[in-house]
DNA sequence: CCTAGCTATTTTTTT
DNA sequence: AATAGCTAGG
């Protein structure tokens, strides 16, 4: 229909194309980039019209289909590079598919505009459309931290005690509203309680402080430009003509205002191709509907759905195991992964005692697998990382890597942008931009501090909210009416002076030039530069403010590392023209660049680990509670169990060739230690793709340790008879015993009886694994307090001490 | 206004 | 166990 009508008019009206249309038939010989595509690839790349749902299993080379078929679309005519949408969830995402499609041109991908993340390409379109969303188009972003204190003024504005009703959970609850595509007089009735039945008045109560602002969170981003299509149809328009084909990458991750924003766009042209896979949405808990995916045939008619299955990245046992534990999750689209792969390694499966037994044998195991003495290949440390549920199971490893020297990097934690001190910075340099921005006034007046508490604040906002002005108009008011005494007022000043000063210097910065040593010998007189490049302003404000020494003066350990980081962002500076530019870049980009893999094991949750692979990956932790995690199931019952599910399968899909799952039977859970039972999961591993190891230290009997397993606990939380009828401890049992002693080739350690609590008295010699011989020196319930040679007086746990003399017997 | 000490809290994370 | 955020006292 009328979009062959759109084609062709785009055919007359472009630039050259590459082949014309009449040709293509013949154009059709084989392309280069279409060589070592397999048939499901090459399907994915030649359905070029109408929707498209490329279904592609984990490590089936998606990728690579997506750029192959953005590039073919170049080349057989179809668009021009600025005709085609290219959506991603990640910066990484967007770069690397720049990467491989300017690779597969033999150029750069230049003129490229419209690919990039959700975020950035509204961005781009809001500017365009500002005024329709009641804002100017230099607005700025707020993050996280703006948001939360905007919102706790509201809140307690509204007279609502803001400790049962937390700034920070309606932040979610917005969020949540937001990523739905809800609008203050949208929200149903229902979620509407809550802060007194006010949320919503306060909801949009903060979006109007946001309009005034002329600011919007990152929920607005998309809901702006949601709203904006959804009322001017012009507007639309103009975009749907534009661009003519759309591909987006993890379409399983989007959410319902993604999804309306892409449904809209589409509407156009109707050539959507959306790449994702069911099985690894794992994003629910931040607004993400596989029900999107889900329903894509529904919601696009006559959509071609081309399943990728084979599997370039992992070994068979690895993938049966991965699908046999994807197999128990309902409502599936269904995929069958198969590779040529040979048959390699078992999923090996192994328990511990406690956590910190799980992450010494991993380091041990680590060692073995670098010496090669696990009758398989040598692996370097960059070859293995350790994938967990939750990031505070990440330190048992990282102490331990520590003592045994083995070089470690965490991937995801907190990101550059979010430490502290470099918001601070940011915000300075927001006020030296735009000095109106409230929200950066407030939050560095008193910065270092000035001497500007609660009341000098409050006076500068009364002051402020009296005359309609900016805080920082507010306080030059309140200076000049003598309206603030003391030592205040002069800081006050002196601050207000500072801010306009720099904002002087913004507006005539020039360009870096590449002598630095003019600029130098400018300031060296002593005379203020009458222009001055914007590294060297970013510098002079965190100098003149006082912030730099701040941190100087700042004698706690983590001070110079907050200096270096300040340090790090100047010169992050320099890739820019100016700081406009800066501040918007770093308000959509929040990722950490991460450190080199250079002969380091990784170490990431789950959620960080997607979309990567290593030929060695640990799974610790699989135990009911961590994994699959308590609350999720708790919040978000089956639904959630499922999500903790997908994390498993996509846990197992990162391995090559070495894949292997731990628990531990007991873990110290907020400070308690807890009994553990292996995860579900475990269960749903199929035995004839599984090895079980048994840890050196537990001999012939296995696992005995487990008599200690709660078994009350147990009864509680799965409401089964007891911890021995367990269907995963049952298997264990079998299957060690088929295959006993596994792997005490390297065995180390003590044997640890846990039913040896009260057979210490004080003044016992003891042996301790981590800490070796002490002395008891007191007891209190099952903790004894030991002074221990080498390590000095501890607490530690009776189960963990064995009887000095006893060590001796035991093979080391 | 500042800081020491107390209490409540504790997933996963991108933009 | 560790930490963040808050109250009370200086």
């Amino acid at each position: 229909m009328s979009q062959f009508d759109e084609h062709d008019a785009f055919e007359a009206a472009a630039v050259p194309p590459t082949i014309p249309l009449s040709q293509r038939a013949v154009a059709a010989r084989p392309a280069p980039y279409m060589d070592d595509l397999n048939p499901a690839q090459r399907a994915a790349v030649e359905a070029l019209d109408g929707p498209v749902l490329m279904l592609a299993g984990a490590g089936t080379g998606k990728t690579k289909a997506l750029t192959s078929r953005i590039v073919h679309l170049m080349r057989m005519g179809r668009a021009r590079p600025n005709e085609i949408l290219a959506v991603t969830f990640t910066n990484k995402a967007a770069r690397e598919m720049k990467e491989r499609v300017g690779r597969l041109l033999g150029e750069a991908a230049e003129g490229m505009p419209w690919m990039g993340t959700f975020h950035s390409l509204s961005v781009k379109i809001l500017r365009r459309h500002a005024e329709l969303a009641g804002l100017k188009s230099n607005f700025t972003i707020l993050d996280t931290d703006d948001q939360i204190r905007l919102l706790k003024q509201l809140i307690v504005a509204a007279n609502i005690d803001e400790k049962r009703w937390p700034a920070r959970m309606l932040a979610g609850m917005i969020d949540g509203w937001k990523n739905r595509a809800l609008t203050p007089d949208r929200v149903p009735a229902a979620e509407a309680g809550g802060y007194n039945n006010r949320g919503t008045e306060i909801y949009e109560q903060y979006q109007e402080r946001l309009r005034t602002l002329n600011a919007v969170d990152f929920g607005d981003l998309l809901l702006h430009v949601v709203t904006i299509f959804q009322k001017h149809g012009d507007v639309l328009a103009q975009y749907q003509r534009w661009l003519k084909y759309i591909l987006v990458d993890e379409y399983q991750d989007t959410n319902i205002c993604q999804y309306l924003w892409l449904r809209l766009l589409a509407q156009g042209h109707r050539n959507i191709c959306c790449v994702g896979d069911d099985d690894q949405s794992i994003y629910g808990w931040r607004g993400a509907e596989v029900g999107n995916i889900l329903r894509f045939e529904k919601d696009f008619p006559g959509a071609v759905v081309i399943k990728l299955e084979q599997n370039y990245r992992s070994t068979p046992h690895i993938l049966a195991a991965a699908s046999g534990v994807i197999a128990g999750n309902a409502g599936r689209l269904g995929k069958t992964l198969w590779t040529e792969a040979e048959v390699g390694e078992k999923v090996r499966l192994i328990g511990h005692w406690d956590g910190d037994e799980e992450a010494r044998w991993t380091g041990e195991e680590i060692e073995a697998l670098q010496r090669g003495t696990r009758g398989m290949r040598k692996y370097g440390p960059e070859d293995m990382a350790i994938l967990v549920r939750a990031s505070h199971q990440m330190r048992a490893f990282e102490d331990r890597f520590l003592t045994i020297g083995m070089p470690y990097r965490v991937i995801g934690g907190p990101r550059f942008y979010e430490r502290q001190e470099i918001r601070d910075a940011m915000a300075y340099f927001r006020l030296a931009v735009s000095p109106e921005d409230d929200l950066a006034f407030e939050r560095v007046v008193n910065l270092p501090k000035r001497g500007l508490g609660d009341k000098a604040q409050a006076d500068i906002q009364r002051m402020a909210r009296l005359s309609g002005m900016s805080l920082l108009e507010g306080a030059r008011e309140l200076v000049a009416s003598g309206g603030i005494g003391g030592k205040g007022a002069g800081q006050l000043r002196g601050f207000v002076e500072g801010i306009d000063r720099w904002h002087g210097l913004t507006l005539q910065t020039v360009p870096v030039i590449g002598d630095d040593d003019v600029i130098e010998g400018v300031a060296a007189f002593g005379t203020a530069p009458k222009t001055m490049d914007h590294v060297r302003l970013a510098e002079t404000i965190l100098e003149e403010s006082g912030y730099t020494a701040m941190w100087q003066n700042d004698k706690t350990p983590e001070a110079p590392g907050r200096l270096e980081n300040l340090k790090e962002l100047v010169k992050a500076l320099e890739q820019f023209d100016n700081l406009q530019g800066f501040l918007e870049h770093v308000s959509l980009i929040m990722e950490n660049e991460t450190e080199e893999a250079l002969e380091k094991v990784s170490i990431m949750t789950l959620h960080a680990a997607k979309g990567l692979e290593f030929p060695v990956v640990f799974l610790p932790g699989w135990e009911d509670g961590l994994f699959p995690s308590q609350r999720s199931m708790d919040e978000s019952g089956l639904k959630g169990l499922e999500e903790e599910r997908r994390l498993a399968y996509v846990g197992i899909t990162r391995a090559e060739e070495v894949c292997t799952v731990s628990f531990a039977s007991n873990r110290r859970v907020y400070g308690q230690w807890q009994s553990q039972l292996p995860s579900r999961f475990i269960d749903e591993l199929p035995p004839a793709h599984v090895e079980v190891l048994t840890p050196p230290g537990l001999y012939g009997g296995g696992y005995g340790a487990a008599a200690t397993f709660g078994a009350s606990a147990f009864d509680e939380r799965v409401g089964k008879a007891d911890v021995y009828n367990s269907p995963g401890w049952r298997r264990m049992q079998d299957r060690s015993a088929t295959r006993p002693v596994a792997q005490p080739r390297e065995a180390r350690g003590v044997v640890i009886d846990a039913t040896a609590v009260s057979a210490f008295a004080e003044g016992d010699r003891v042996f301790h694994q981590k800490f070796g011989y002490g002395l008891v020196i007191g007891i209190e319930g099952d903790k004894l307090e030991v002074d221990f040679s080498k390590a000095g007086v501890k607490r530690v746990v009776a189960g963990f001490v064995v009887d000095a003399d006893a060590v001796d017997d035991v093979p080391f």
